[in-house]
DNA sequence: ATGAAAGCGCTAACAG
DNA sequence: CTGTTAGCGCTTTCAT
C-alpha cells in the first residue's frame, strides 16, 4: 500500500506538503502541487481514510434509527434522509431496532464509542430523558417524532394540527361515529395525532367513542383484520382516521368484500400520500407529509452540529396537507 | 476522554494488559483482569473504535448499493441484508445511486479508500468486467442480479426458471397473446426473466409478440399507464407477466376502471409476493422471492471473505415459488 | 502472565 | 510556501 510518506519521498517533498495537496490546502505552489499530483497518479495513491478519520475523530457516518425498513413510511424517510446525507459527504448507516430496546441501546453505545458521528431518530422505545442520558455529549436529532425539543433537536410534522383538520372534515359532514387507529399509541407522534382527533371533537362540542380507538394497526393485513372485526362485531363506525395509507388500503379491501360502500357508508382517511392511495378503489383521501423538506433541513442542521456550528437545540414543525380523494 | 493509557496508569498495569482485558485475550490473570475492569467501570472507559479500526484496517461497514430505497423490492432487500449484517457485528451503509453512474463509481472509490469493508451490489449501471476493474482487490458480492459469477460472488434467484414456470402456467390455459414487462430490460436480471418468457413459448412451439414487451415499467403509476395504453391502443393481450406486484396492482386498477374482467379477459402475474398482492381485487398471483435465505447466506459469505476465510468465487442460485391467487 | 516499545497513516501546530 | 515534529489510541510482537 502506498502511503503519503512514499509519495513525499518520491516527489522529494515532505509529508505535510503531500497532505496539503491531498486536502486542497491553499498554501502550496502550483508547481509543487502538480509535481506531487503526478506522483500520486503514477503510483496510484489512495488516501487511507481510516487514518484520516482517526486523526480527526470523525467517521463520516450518520446513523438512522428506524424500527423496520420494510415499511413504506420508513423506507421513504430513509430514502430522503440518506440522499441528503450523501450530498453532504456523509455515509448513512441504517439501524433497524425491530422495536427491541436492547438493540436500540446498542446503537447508542456505538455513538459513544465514536463509531457514528450522529444519530437520526425516527422512533424509539425510550423517553426523551433516557435517550438524552444514553447519548450524552453526542449528537442526536429526532425526525418526525413529536418530542418536546428540550433534550435534543426535533424536526417534525405538526401531527396534531393536521389530524384536527382531517377529523373536522368528517365531523362537518355530519359523521359523528368516528374511529381512530394507530400503529403504536404510546409514541409521541401517535399521541399527538390522537390529541388532534380528540380536540377536533371537543371543538364541535362532541365526544369521541373510546371503544373506537384501535392500537397496533400498521400494515395492509392489519387493516383487513380491522375491517373484518368491524363487520363481525357490527361496530357502528361511520369514518376512520388511519395512521397509514396501507391500513386504509386494507380497510377498503375488506369493505369491498362485505359490500360496504365507501365513502357512503364508511369514510376512510389514510396517511403519507403513498402511491398505493391511487390504486385502491376508491382512491384514498390522505395526508401529505413533508419528509423531503424535513430531511434536507434536518441533515443540514446535523452537519452544522457535527462541524461545531450551532449549539442551541431547535424544534422545527411543518404543516401537513390534506389530499382529498374518494374515500372520504 | 479517558484512554487505555489512563486506565493502565490508574490500575498500575501496562497499556498492553488493558488492551488484553478489553479484547478478552486469555493470557491475563483473573486478579489483574478484575482490577482493570473495575477501573474501567469507575472511570467510564469507552474504547475508541476509530483507533481500533485504524490499527486493524477494518471499518466494520458493509455498503449496500441500490438504485433507490423508495421501492418495495429494494427496501425488502435492505431490510434483510441489514439485519444479517447487524447480527454479524457489521454496520450497514446504504448508498442509493438513483441509477447515476457517477454516484455508483463514487461508492467504488469509497471501497478503495477503505471507508467500506465490502459492497453488496443489488443493481448496477456497469458491466461485470467494469465493476471488477473498479473494485479490484476489494470485496464485492452481487445480490439477486444475474451475473455470471466469473468476476465476483453472486447470490441470486433463478429468474429464468421461475419465469418459464409462470409463463407456462398461462400458456397451458390456452392464452397465447402474452405480454412481458420489465423495469429496466438491460439489467442481467431482467434479461434472465425475458429469456424465461421467450423460452416458455419456444417449449410450446409458440412465438411471443415483440410488440408486447414493455420496458421501464416499475411503479403502480406505470402499471396504470400501461393499462390505459392497452385499452386505448386496443392491444389484444390476454395475459401479462409483470416484474412487480406494484405494476400488477396498477394494471388491475386500470382494468377495473375499464370493466375488464380479471382473470377472465386478462391474466396478470406479479413478482415478490408483497402484501399489496392481497389487497387488490382480485388478489395477485405472484412469485415468492427468496430474499431472506439469500441475505443470510450472502452476509455469512461476505463476512468470511472479510475475515480472510474463503477465496474462491461462488455463484449460488435459489428457486422461486409461484403463489397462485386470483389474478391468473 | 505482563511490560516495553514500535508503529499504523495521517494532520496540524510551529518554525522557518 | 514548505519542512519538522509530535502525537491520535490502540494492537502486537518480543522480551522478560
Amino acid at each position: 500500500m502506498v502511503t503519503i510518506y512514499d509519495i513525499a519521498r518520491i516527489s522529494g517533498v515532505s509529508k505535510s506538503t503531500v497532505s496539503r495537496v491531498v486536502s486542497n490546502h491553499p498554501y502550496v505552489s502550483a508547481e509543487t502541487r502538480n509535481k506531487v499530483l503526478k506522483v500520486m497518479q503514477d503510483y496510484n495513491y489512495v488516501p487511507n481514510s481510516l487514518a484520516k478519520q482517526f486523526r480527526q475523530k470523525q467517521t463520516k457516518n450518520i446513523a438512522i434509527l428506524i424500527p423496520n425498513l420494510d415499511h413504506p413510511y420508513f423506507s421513504q424517510v430513509v430514502r430522503y434522509l440518506s440522499s441528503a446525507c450523501y450530498k453532504k459527504g456523509f455515509k448513512t448507516v441504517i439501524h433497524q431496532t425491530f422495536s427491541d430496546e436492547y438493540t436500540e441501546k446498542d446503537v447508542y453505545s456505538q455513538l459513544q464509542r465514536n463509531e457514528l458521528d450522529a444519530i437520526i431518530l425516527t422512533s424509539s422505545s425510550f423517553s426523551e430523558e433516557d435517550i438524552a442520558k444514553y447519548t450524552e455529549n453526542h449528537i442526536i436529532v429526532a425526525c418526525n417524532e413529536d418530542y418536546s425539543g428540550d433534550y435534543f433537536d426535533v424536526f417534525c410534522l405538526d401531527e396534531e394540527e393536521i389530524t384536527i383538520k382531517v377529523t373536522s372534515s368528517l365531523l362537518i359532514k355530519g359523521l359523528s361515529k368516528l374511529a381512530f387507529c394507530s400503529d403504536n399509541i404510546t409514541s409521541p407522534l401517535q399521541q399527538a395525532r390522537l390529541n388532534g382527533f380528540i380536540e377536533a371533537h371537543t371543538e364541535k362540542g362532541l365526544h369521541h367513542n373510546k371503544h373506537f380507538i384501535f392500537d397496533e394497526i400498521s400494515s395492509i393485513e392489519d387493516g383487513i383484520h380491522l375491517g373484518e372485526r368491524i363487520v363481525k362485531d357490527q361496530l357502528q363506525i361511520e369514518g376512520i382516521i388511519t395512521g397509514s395509507d396501507f391500513v386504509a388500503a386494507g380497510l377498503i379491501r375488506s369493505a369491498v368484500k362485505h359490500h360496504i360502500e365507501i365513502p357512503k357508508q364508511l369514510s376512510i382517511i389514510g396517511f403519507d400520500n403513498h402511491p398505493i392511495s391511487l390504486v385502491t378503489d376508491p382512491q384514498i383521501s390522505t395526508i401529505c407529509n413533508r419528509i423531503e423538506d424535513m430531511s434536507n433541513d434536518l441533515v443540514n442542521h446535523i452537519v452544522d452540529k457535527i462541524n461545531g456550528i450551532r449549539k442551541t437545540p431547535v424544534k422545527k414543525t411543518y404543516s401537513g396537507e390534506f389530499v382529498q380523494r374518494n374515500s372520504s
